[in-house]
DNA sequence: AATTTAACCAACCGCCGAGCG
DNA sequence: GCGCTCGGCGGTTGGTTAAAT
């Protein structure tokens, strides 16, 4: 009945391989090909337990294993995956070819997910997180490189203002409205307060970080994001400097989304402008007017991508810790259209 | 120069579903 | 149909190296 124990652990080998044991292993699996590891070692003069040769084996020796640092795109690809796949680290390795689930699952534990953690993201429901903000380090680079105005938004953050600020605020002009804004809460914080309460974010927010378990099988929602995904992978990579149609591509920004809904009257003048759509007003047909868009009803919001936003600024192969920090922060940042301006008056 | 701390990553552990006998 | 193993997976550990004190 049933089948001999895979391996007698007394007496076998654990640790790290010599050179000498890859080499066996890999002579071996080159003669007899991948088969059978229960008696693979035996057969190949080891004295390992079948699963470690297969671990060695599938994480290190194999031909097609891609060794080095991972490229920018790849870990662009790894962050979108996650936000769909969660860690499911055999899907995304799936989709890496050459990356084994190991190697992306060591790297995103010690790279991408302090990475996202410094840019104010959780790395489980990919949101932007209050809590996780390094306010200072936000500040410090508005400061330098962009608006002094960020520093607005630092101490809106600071003083606690609930929902906190979406990061698209970063971008400058936004930056000026912040300034618009905290003006408002300043002359009359009545009406300020009451558009806070108004917000629905927090049952936004709530379908974001449902904490479901996580099947082993991807479920349907998570297959169709999936696909999204890939879909719109490929066709940015066969029509490079050709940005693809949000409308066909993602589904425009939710009118109960982060930081616009916190201020009725502004995503309402977005949707009578035809720059979201979702809402009262159109689609987004203005080539100018990207504000913002994100998939549908993922469990963990997905961050564009970075050939839909970066206009090339970024070469893929730019691999500093610099760069790619720069650009996790770049990715919160949104194109404002020009017509924004009229917000002036609105204000 | 010596020691401590942090970062990295290969390897192990334990669980689970599929499938063999 | 049942008991068991295999193969695969995700989480965790611990050895090694680099950086900081």
């Amino acid at each position: 009945m049933g089948r001999t124990p895979c391996c007698d652990k007394n007496g076998l080998k654990k640790g790290p391989w010599t050179t000498e044991e890859d080499h066996k292993l890999t002579s071996y699996i080159h003669m007899h090909g991948p088969a059978n590891w229960r008696t693979l070692p035996k057969n190949a003069g080891l004295q390992r337990c079948g699963k470690s040769c297969r671990l060695r084996w599938t994480n290190y020796l194999r031909p097609d294993i891609k060794r080095g640092r991972f490229a920018f795109q790849e870990e662009e690809t790894i962050i979108q995956l996650h936000s769909i796949l969660g860690n499911k680290w055999s899907a995304i390795a799936a989709r890496l070819p050459g990356r084994t689930d190991n190697e992306i699952k060591n790297y995103w534990n010690t790279h991408i997910r302090k990475r996202l953690l410094r840019s104010g993201i959780d790395p489980v429901t990919h949101a932007p997180r209050l809590d996780h903000l390094d306010l200072s380090a936000i500040l410090g680079n508005a400061l330098c490189h962009v608006n002094p105005a960020a520093s607005l938004l630092a101490l809106l953050a600071a003083a606690g203002s609930q929902p906190p600020p979406h990061p698209s605020l970063i971008n400058p002009e936004l930056l000026r409205i912040a300034a618009a804004l905290a003006s408002l809460k300043q002359e009359n914080p009545e009406l300020y307060l009451q558009r806070l309460q108004e917000s629905q974010l927090a049952q936004h927010q709530q379908t974001l970080t449902d904490p479901q378990t996580t099947p082993s099988q991807l479920t349907q929602q998570q297959q169709v994001e999936l696909d999204r995904f890939l879909e719109l992978n490929n066709n940015n990579n066969n029509n490079s400097g050709t940005q693809v149609s949000r409308q066909d591509n993602f589904v425009s920004l939710p009118k109960d989304f982060g930081f616009w809904n916190t201020i009725p009257e502004l995503s309402d003048w977005y949707y009578q402008h035809n720059l979201i759509s979702g809402g009262s007003g159109g689609n987004v047909s203005n080539a100018n007017s990207s504000v913002t868009s994100t998939p549908l009803s993922s469990p963990a919001q997905v961050t564009p991508t970075s050939s839909t936003f970066l206009n090339g600024s970024l070469s893929a192969t730019t691999t500093t810790e610099d760069e790619r920090e720069s650009y996790c922060s770049s990715l919160l940042k949104f194109e404002i259209p020009e017509s924004l301006e009229l917000l002036d008056d609105f204000m």
